[in-house]
DNA sequence: GTCTATAATTTGATAGAC
DNA sequence: GTCTATCAAATTATAGAC
């Protein structure tokens, strides 16, 4: 017997339809280059509809940035609490579980930082809040200070070092087009590095910090 | 007697007046999101000037596009060709160098690297082509092998050190405002963390990938 | 819920006086 | 060169039929 499930799953309902065609647009375009229209024409439907989803391309724009936002600081905490890990294995588990997060999701990054450059106001600036990231820094630089106390590290600046964590792994996604076309690789083989990346990360951060007498 | 000069120079005529209008404010809001009106207020003038000295809103951004992206690969090739540097010295200068050049200028990497993200077409495309920057690449990678060979660094990818540098010296200026926001750092001391990060990024690179037996 | 038609607003661009 | 006034197109948003 035929399984209509599979079928109707595929065909999702409508409202998700269009929070999946504004995220392909909004992502690619960002807020102010994105139009109403394309995200109508992506989800097979037409703008009215759209608006009776969503009342306005606001009221769309913050559920998705929202949304984004709550995946920029995902897993970290937990693996920086994690007692079973040493401090390279906590490092290890972040690049792979954070470059993971991009691969699936190349856009996301450059969209949340590019909107959040570019309207530091627009009612977004508090899913950014300093308190808000308290545990996940206290976590990050106190893991750095117990390691270095510990000499299983050299003595390094932890905001630097978070940062350069940082850097290294979301960068790379964000700069994709520019690298692409000043290396000439091809997309295919840009894949295959950020394959390696995770891995390539780790041990670039790990030789320049462990503990050497 | 009073030096009158003096007072013309700061008040610049009208085009470059426009044109630092339009960088400010397309540097900051992107081209999809940068009014004429802006730019004409910011520039104190009104619209029908502006684009009677710059046809359109299209060959305006062209002509800071252009300008911009001139600056993203400058001085990286002729550091990684002086054969009075070693491999070290060409890492350092190069971080110096490319670090300065966006503390000047901290939205100008951000620009450049989204309209290229959003707009892989829009006839930008061709600033970034490959063979313009083959010498660069071809510099970068030869000193890397160079280095490799003569045991001074260790064996690594050269293409992922050549992202790691971009990443590290780009990075922190895209993502400023999230890493202000999320470590609760002032503006002033972002600046003083960016003034020692030529340094700390320079030697951070070089502990991970100088040879040691 | 979904559509067509249309309103309301914004915005890039031009005409023409000075 | 610079301005005021205005146009034409694009774009968000709503009204109302089905």
């Amino acid at each position: 017997m035929v399984n209509k499930k599979k079928i109707v799953e595929v065909d999702e309902n409508t409202e998700e339809r269009i929070l999946s065609a504004a995220k392909k647009v909004i992502f690619s375009k960002g807020y102010a280059g994105a139009r109403m229209q394309d995200i109508a024409d992506e989800a097979g439907i037409n703008k009215a509809l759209l608006h009776y989803y969503f009342r306005s391309k606001d009221k769309l724009f913050e559920m998705i940035f929202k949304e984004a936002t709550g995946k920029l600081m995902p897993q970290i905490s937990s693996i920086f609490r994690d007692p079973q890990l040493d401090i390279f294995a906590k490092i290890r588990a972040f690049c792979r579980s954070y470059i993971g997060t991009w691969m699936e999701q190349p856009y996301v990054p450059m969209f949340v930082l590019y909107e959040f450059h570019s309207n530091p106001n627009k009612g977004i600036a508090h899913l950014f809040d300093k308190e808000k990231f308290k545990p996940i820094r206290e976590e990050v630089l106190s893991a750095f200070g117990t390691a270095s106390k510990k000499k299983q590290i050299r003595p390094v600046d932890p905001y630097h070092l978070f940062l350069n964590m940082i850097s290294l792994c979301l960068f790379p996604f964000m700069g994709s087009p520019v690298f692409k076309a000043v290396t000439g690789i091809s997309d295919k083989q840009f894949d295959l590095m950020m394959q390696q990346r995770a891995h390539e990360v780790s041990e670039f951060i790990i030789e320049s910090i462990k503990y050497r007498k």
